[in-house]
DNA sequence: ATATAAAGTTAGCCATGGCTAATTATCTGC
DNA sequence: GCAGATAATTAGCCATGGCTAACTTTATAT
């Protein structure tokens, strides 16, 4: 259980997983489809899958994952999107050849470095010297190598911006939220989690604390689980859990 | 030809390579040593790149690569250093672990990654509300999770420097230096590169444009020639060529 | 000069992970 | 219910890239 999965059979457990996750069976043509390899070379793989607990399958059956299964597809995924969220947001790359891109570097890229890098991406998108048109400038500054004249002006709008935002946390009129009021797509920042439910305990035991972004991913109809992705993670909250936390929009 | 190396001819290219810059001789030894592997992997390996034209290999025989195969060897060390820069500079990652997965994560990372990767670096040096203080809090940030309440005091000193040097500028008073009083260790933008030399054909070549990053290497004594590092490349001019590029030291 | 040590090569084993071709199981339409 | 189509499996091939063990070549010391 300590041997570490090769990258073909993470490829195998997350298309697994993605394809499980769209339709309700998961069946070895899905597979080959996906990960553009032949009938005989899933097969393959999923004996070595099967062997290593990571998947229920017997012939002509169809494919499950097993709980450990689903814990370690999970954490491929979960690589692959730190990875695609920070090629498209802060290195500006196209959507399509970021995905590309996410999914051979995926299999390399060491534990520690990818908290690094969740760390950044929250650091760019919090910090008021980063922020989301800084990293607009990069992009400018990608597409067109025109001298960059409008530093100065860039930086007093940042600047009387944060000003904005400190007057407004010293009146206590801080634009603070409760989680469960946001919208899907939004982005906001931790502030505080209130009380000890289950929840709570889930969210610190993930890292998240006081200062992580929060991306509302969905909101379910009547009062019902607001998903969102905390760094990398997906998290599914009840309504009562998203009320004891508290956020700043960003 | 057309095909792609695999992750480990790559790293005996790398191996190579580095073994060939340190001492004069190179010996399937050192090779083994220095990648961990038996002699046995390595007669194997170098049967392949010869296979490739990429070395010389004769059994007995020293080592050499052949003009292909340095340069090869250089793109896949090119990808390493990048990679360990971006990983020690910007996401403050240990010295030593940054090595280790830019040595893995350097053979999954596409050409384009890699270049939009130098830009970026390249912009968080240059750009006036990036910065080696702003990276620094970064790395503050990961440390302490204190709250950063000096934000403000940063983006005003932030402003105060860009203002100087926008006066500087304006006044033509600008610190405008050549690239050959430059001091090893050093990093400075170029601000123009003048004459048709060779050298600014072979550095126009490699993309290198007014408001890139050099980073000043080694300074051979008598009026030698200068190594630098711009986009990754490693370049070696005449104290002439040197001569008739403006920067600006950062 | 020759014995011994060290370095290097070869042969052959194994695991992984592709593939094709042949076979078997399941599904679908009539 | 059965024929033909589709899906899936098996067997077996190949390439890569590790390894060990046995051998050969080269270096070193007496
Ligand atoms: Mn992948
Ligand atoms: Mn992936
Ligand atoms: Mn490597
Ligand atoms: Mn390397």
């Amino acid at each position: 259980m300590t041997d570490t999965l090769t990258a073909s059979l993470e490829d195998y457990l997350e298309a697994i997983f993605h394809i499980a996750s769209d339709r309700q069976a998961v069946k070895p043509r899905d597979i080959a489809r996906r990960l553009k390899v032949s009938y005989a070379s899933v097969t393959g793989a999923l004996r070595s899958l099967a062997q290593k607990k990571l998947v229920n399958y017997t012939p002509y059956d169809l494919i499950t994952l097993t709980p450990e299964g689903v814990e370690a597809a999970r954490d491929v995924v979960r690589r692959h999107e730190v990875l695609h969220d920070f090629l498209v947001d802060v290195l500006a790359v196209d959507d399509a050849e970021a995905g590309d891109a996410a999914c051979l570097m995926e299999h390399s890229i060491p534990r520690t470095v990818m908290d690094r890098l969740i760390q950044f991406v929250e650091f760019v998108q919090t910090c008021p010297r980063g922020g989301s048109e800084w990293v607009q400038g990069f992009s400018h500054h990608c597409d067109h190598d025109s001298a960059r004249e409008n530093c100065e002006k860039c930086i007093v709008s940042c600047l009387e911006e944060t000003r904005k935002k400190a007057r407004q946390r010293g009146k206590g009129q801080m634009v603070l939220s409760k989680l469960k009021d946001m919208k899907p797509g939004q982005k906001c920042r931790i502030i505080k989690v209130r009380g000890r439910s289950e929840a709570s305990k889930r969210i610190l035991g993930m890292g998240v604390i006081p200062g992580s972004v929060v991306e509302i991913e969905r909101i379910s109809p009547p009062g019902g689980p607001i998903d969102v992705k905390v760094r990398g993670y997906h998290l599914s909250l009840r309504k009562d859990e998203a009320e004891g936390i508290d956020v700043e929009v960003i």
